[in-house]
DNA sequence: TAGATTGTTAATCGATTAACAATC
DNA sequence: TAGATTGTTAATCGATTAACAATC
């Protein structure tokens, strides 16, 4: 099994990797990414070894190879069609912003108990009555919730029992994962109040 | 020290605390705690017995002295003021949903190279060019940065030159926390990528 | 060949957990 | 007193790092 920091060091190891191809770059060498991480060359090649993905004794690793290998690993480039709940402003920055989806995703709809408008940046807005035949006819299995504080848990179920398979939550409630789907809880007050923390207690006095 | 991972659970006790007080609750046991993070209630004695935070061998930690001492500790309930760098949909939501900064700071002021209004919320929105003389005259120690990807650098090092201490940072770019200033980097594209990659490696075949 | 880098084993490190005496 | 929970020490666990033989 694989843990969520070492997910996370390959998704960024592979992003590396396209910026060094777009430099032109053909190897790379495991203090290069080292250095790119902020971690040990010896935990990238431990990184590389446990998956077999090889490199060469005196060459380092060639980057289109090791690319290819590591987007195999990752479950491929094809992008997994998502829907967004609740649509505020994240979900607006979401959609927005092409990039938070890039690689991982591609927002298809959203829903909302009173949609504004009927669509957002070519995206359709639905309301929240349709979200069970939708996401049964389109096959979902991924939703982005963003609705308010109190209406978090309820939907979380009502995702459950539509057979969601993965959410991720920007609500402030933590959701915990289960065993027919993964929770990804991004709690931005709580990084805030983290900042502030660290910041407050290495520069004052 | 403290590292990341416990200062994250000392800001989630705090909060469970704050809803057991609210719910007319007094005292509270380790293994409640525990239950409420997903975590060992021996690890939950061992944080409280490393700052002195007293429980009681047989009723238990009092939560109002306990509640009080983690407010301490986390250097107090105080808001910090902030600015956030970058108007667009991100901003406008952590601006309008006040619950983000809650009990971490409170937005002040908003930049961008264009504003498209005065103000948001009572926030006012300012052009760049006036950032330097607010970040003096106010005395700002701490920006969100909500700009495009290109512009993430550029104005990193603006931030550091204008003696910014905390910077929560939402662009794709991985910014490197240095001497005079710690980053935050909340990179929600890689949240996304994550979880479909968990969602598939665990769910598909 | 000489030099540099991988792949891997062993050592280190730190965080979490188990266990239990102390004690309320 | 009997029972339950803290506070702390020792054990465990896993992740990272150091080191180095293999080899390109």
């Amino acid at each position: 099994m694989i843990n969520d920091e070492t997910v996370t060091r390959f998704i960024k190891y592979n992003r590396i990797l396209s910026q060094l191809k777009s430099l032109g770059m053909a190897r790379v060498f495991s203090n290069n990414l080292g250095d790119a991480l902020g971690i040990a060359p010896a935990l990238v090649r431990k990184d590389f070894s446990r998956f077999n993905l090889p490199g060469n004794k005196r060459g380092g690793y060639e980057i289109d190879t090791l690319s290819e290998m590591l987007d195999e690993l990752l479950c491929g480039r094809n992008l997994e069609n998502m829907i967004i709940i609740g649509c505020g402003h994240i979900a607006k920055a979401l959609i927005n912003h092409g990039d938070f989806t890039k690689d991982g995703g591609k927002i298809v709809a959203g829903f909302d108990i009173f949609p504004h408008d009927e669509k957002f940046k070519n995206i359709p807005i639905y309301k929240n009555e349709i979200l069970p035949t939708y996401v049964k006819e389109h096959n979902i299995k991924i939703a982005i919730l963003t609705v308010p504080e109190d209406a978090a848990a309820v939907m979380y179920e009502k995702l459950l029992a539509l057979d969601i398979k993965g959410v991720l939550n920007f609500t402030p409630v933590e959701l915990k994962s289960c065993e027919s789907c993964i929770v990804n809880n991004v709690n931005i007050g709580l990084e805030i109040k983290k900042l502030t923390y660290m910041v407050k207690s290495t520069f004052n006095q």
